[in-house]
DNA sequence: AGGTCTATCTTGACAGTGTCAAGATTTAAA
DNA sequence: TTTAAATCTTGACACTGTCAAGATAGACCT
């Protein structure tokens, strides 16, 4: 479990940063099985002693990507925790850089190309890990006044599904170029939460 | 162009209906061209006498889950055009309604299966149309002061993509339960939406 | 009517895919 | 050291998207 055990050394971390490095360069629809394997240098069915099918490693790789959200949303927690009138925009910010900087990432992450995530208990503790970080950030802006009162939880569904539409019709280029030329990412994402 | 000409009559819109049954039978991992092909009763490869490749095929689906979602919001939009104050739950209900109604149709319209949206010109313009659709259901929930004044474009962008965001989260099934078993759909839907 | 042309469809092939079974190899356990 | 288990390889299978070549039928022209 650690790193240099056996044959490959760690072939199962091995295969999900591999995995993100074929994303990044490829997309979706480059994202093979057989070319996982091949990149980290074993057979085309090694990654069958680790995943059950295709669909436990995009899991993986799904859940390595939260983890990846989730630290950069915690620096700014931590960096805005004491500045709540910039706190939500900051945190929107991040999410719609994390998007842009990694699409594909990103696409994969949300876009149901992982079919019954419910199979996946670290799939799932993550995603509720980002759930309840949101909701924090909502709760520090609603004692800084900057958020009304009541239903956290469902602010936060609030915030995040128009932070979340947004930024998926952006990357799906469905934004006409009228509107997004009219004024900055950043103003419109302010004008977008603030409503 | 009508329905019986030749061989098989109208192959092109055929081959659509069956891409949008197969759809809803195996979802969209299961929608292939040689599936959608033998559902039709002809060979494997005379989808290519319609569409340049699959991306075609799905672009040509997606532009007809796109008149449909068009058609539904524009009755909803002619029924309660003089009751403006329920005009936009009701569009945001609808949107919910058809994509749980056939949630692989949703996902194939919007999660970025499609993955050159731009090549494909009838994709864009409805679209376009079902934006533009929106803004005017936006003007007039404002001229009947519902919505602040205001940037009608932003503001619809805005509640596109709150409403479009919590459906997608909703289908990916990340909405936690405990926030479900608050309150109905509807009542969170108002709640999203008015925040 | 007869002949030509073009759109439409079929057949056959190819590389790439996910997946599984059987075997080999290495590590861990006894 | 022997045994067992975990890990990886090899080979196979059905399925996929795609293309090239040929067959077929309708439309169009004289």
């Amino acid at each position: 479990m650690t790193s240099t055990s056996y044959h490959h050394g760690d072939l199962k971390n091995a295969l999900i940063q591999a995995g993100l490095e074929i994303l990044a360069r490829e997309g979706v629809s480059g994202l093979s099985l057989r070319k996982v394997a091949k990149q980290v240098g074993v057979s085309h069915a090694a990654p069958y002693s680790h995943f059950a099918d295709k669909q436990a490693l995009i899991a993986a790789i799904s859940t390595e990507g939260f983890k990846q959200l989730f630290k950069q949303i915690e620096s700014v927690f931590a960096a805005y925790k004491d500045e709540p009138e910039n706190l939500l925009i900051e945190t929107a910010w991040t999410y719609l850089q994390f998007a842009q900087n990694e699409p594909d990432r990103f696409k994969l992450m949300f876009s149901s190309v992982l079919e019954k995530e419910k199979a996946y208990p670290d799939f799932v503790e993550i995603s509720q890990n980002n759930f309840r970080q949101l909701v924090e950030i909502v709760e520090v802006c609603q004692q800084a006044e900057i958020v009304k009162k009541g239903a956290s939880d469902l602010i936060a569904l609030s915030l995040w599904g128009t932070v979340h539409g947004f930024v998926s019709l952006l990357l799906e280029d469905q934004i006409s170029h009228t509107v997004l030329e009219k004024a900055s990412l950043k103003e419109i994402l302010i004008f977008i939460i603030q409503r």
